[in-house]
DNA sequence: GCATTAAGTATAA
DNA sequence: TTATACTTAATGC
């Protein structure tokens, strides 16, 4: 098996293909090295193509009229995004950078058509993609419009716990780290509010013993159960820490 | 060093 | 909560 082939077998989205599928494939999905900061797809660059992030992360975000960003979502490795036909991973109006130096591949609108309706687990697989991107979307949505800065902030955190979960400490397993080193500034954007809040809503949750810090520039850890509680308000709640809890 | 970036604080609206 | 402004600390040339 040759490496790339590797790669797109740690592709969530395609985990259902045998290694012939994948050997197939393989022609498909030219691989490419962007830098960070660089625009992979934007509303402009019509790029009716599905991506799938081999390394690195990319953050998809919208622009408001008067230039405010805001982040939708921040993909790692094994994501993909794009659009294809009349399924969209993203939105219209969405930009996507590297917020890493990256490695992506991408596949044709019409090859992964071709391939969906050939393989209808990959379907399924790729529904299944789609519709958690827009439940995640949903439920940020109902804290924005009823919810507090420190509600999102806590959700935030569990869905980042969720995503880039790393390391327990070993004495205190219950404090998960994350492993993504963003600025109060970043939170900010995929919150909707603006930094000087998530400094202060963050102290919050440090006096509350729900985050710590190490350090400065250190990452930060997430103490699980306190995390829970903090979130117990909402009706999402449960199932969100279903998934938590399903990562280990 | 000096400029830049991230983070902490304070105050008015 | 946000906007604005000022301060401090760390980092990079």
């Amino acid at each position: 098996m040759i490496e790339k082939e590797k790669f797109l077998s740690r592709i969530n989205l395609f985990q259902s293909l045998s290694e012939d599928e994948l050997a197939q494939l393989e022609p498909a999905t030219p691989m490419e090295v962007v830098k960070k900061g660089t625009m992979i797809s934007s509303p402009h660059l019509e790029q009716k193509r599905l991506f799938l992030i081999k390394a690195g992360k990319v953050r998809l975000y919208k622009l408001s009229a008067d230039g405010k960003e805001l982040t939708i979502d921040l993909l790692g490795t094994g994501h993909v995004f794009g659009e294809v036909g009349s399924f969209t991973i993203s939105s219209t109006n969405m930009y996507a950078e590297a917020w890493e130096d990256s490695l992506i591949c991408s596949i044709d609108k019409g090859k992964f058509e071709e391939l969906m309706l050939e393989k209808p687990r990959l379907a399924l697989h790729f529904i299944e993609i789609v519709s958690n991107r827009l439940r995640e979307v949903e439920e940020m949505m109902e804290l924005m419009a009823y919810g507090s800065v420190r509600q999102r902030l806590v959700y935030l955190l569990g869905r980042l716990c969720e995503k880039y979960g790393g390391e327990r400490q070993a004495d205190a397993p219950e404090w998960i780290e994350l492993a993504v080193n963003l600025t109060h500034q970043e939170l900010a954007t995929m919150m909707g509010c603006i930094r000087e809040t998530v400094t202060e809503t963050l102290h919050e949750l440090t006096a509350e013993g729900i985050v710590k810090k190490t350090g400065l520039r250190k990452p930060l850890w997430v103490h699980r159960e306190r995390l829970r509680e903090a979130l117990a308000p909402h009706s999402f709640t449960n199932v969100f820490f279903t998934r938590l809890d399903k990562r280990k």
